[in-house]
DNA sequence: TCCTAAGCGGAACGAGCGCCCCGATTGTAT
DNA sequence: ATACAATCGGGGCGCTCGTTCCGCTTAGGA
């Protein structure tokens, strides 16, 4: 984005990278509510040095959150170019492991504590358009029923992680993927009320 | 539980049924992390009544999760007898539900900062015991896949108050309902992968 | 090698919150 | 009505955490 107006010393762009890397593996581990001083304690710099490179601690987050976004999209479009019909359900569950490796991105996604289209617009859009286009895709390709679009895709995804992070063991979850799969790609909803949920 | 070895003064069982009361509505609206200060300041008493009451916030919150895990026994019990077949998806939907308007369950239930089956064993107890009986019941209907258990079950529960509560209105869920449905209903397994999900 | 400014670390500040303490208040038995 | 004990309220303690500050260190050009 900003580019440097004048080059980091070397030191300094080592810290840089330290925390950055540090950083991610931490709000993965714990999520955002962990302390400035136990990523500064980890990445071996002091909490001054933190801020020095990223001025809130939610700046620090959004870098993060951004560049894991970037990395879900490449991955999502290459699967969905190899196999149009399989692509959105290889980016769903790939999604719902995220919830066992990585609690900063879940968060995020749901909304916890960080509105991720007003904190970072662009990648929010660039995610929702991939997705609007392997959902089409898999619709078009008739593996996906129809009737859905792509709000109801972001709502499974935010139940898949908050599941998987539920189950610790990810062999159990294959006993709940089959079932998310077997509803999606049922028919759309017929007269009849079989599939509709009256509570 | 306790039998008060004597009956408290008229004021300070007035003074601890309203915490209860608003401790509910608090812990619903606002989760397990809102303040006892401003459940002290809704009930219009000092934070000293409330500690004189419950010991501990958490012990606060778990008389109101025991009072709400009755209610949503007895409430599931009913429905299954009425309509076995039905007993299982009323109940699914109401907890989803739950998710909009209580938060405090849905974190109790998802364990975020709350071991239910430590805290409250018996209440834990009596609640899976439910589920596998109106699991069971649904599954000798024929309305649910006969290769699911209570911790699938459980699992999918959590999944659904995380959607719930990430979308706000609740018309748009009844988007995603009849798909978790056709799931459910879906038969088993069969040899051919489709409802085998490989990401 | 020397000088200068970029960079560093960690003490410290302020805000939020769980929980405790104690003087003031009030219900209730007599 | 009186006295006593139960109860009340809210200020305060101790701790956590985000953020700032500033004296010390050190990279790197001359």
């Amino acid at each position: 984005m900003t580019e440097k107006s004048r080059p980091l010393r070397a030191d300094a762009a080592r810290n840089r990278a330290r925390v950055l890397q540090v950083a991610y593996e931490t709000f993965a581990e714990e999520g955002a509510g962990v302390p400035i001083d136990e990523i500064a304690r980890r990445a071996g710099v002091g909490a001054g040095t933190v801020y020095r490179h990223f001025p809130t601690k939610e700046s620090l987050f959004q870098a993060i959150v951004a560049d894991r976004l970037q990395q879900v999209v490449e991955r999502a479009r290459e699967q969905a170019a190899a196999d149009p019909g399989e692509g959105l359900y290889a980016f769903l569950f790939h999604m719902a492991e995220q919830g066992a490796t990585d609690l900063g991105l879940t968060e995020a996604f749901a909304g916890i504590g960080f509105d991720l289209a007003a904190a970072l617009p662009d990648a929010e859009k660039e995610f929702t358009g991939m997705m609007a286009e392997i959902l089409t895709q898999a619709q078009r390709a008739g593996t996906v029923r129809s009737d859905l679009d792509v709000a109801d895709i972001k709502t499974l995804i935010v139940g898949l992680q908050a599941m998987r992070r539920f189950r610790g063991d990810s062999e159990l979850m294959h006993r709940v993927y089959p079932v998310i799969r077997a509803g999606l790609a049922a028919p759309d909803a017929s007269p009849d009320g079989a599939t509709d949920a009256s509570a």
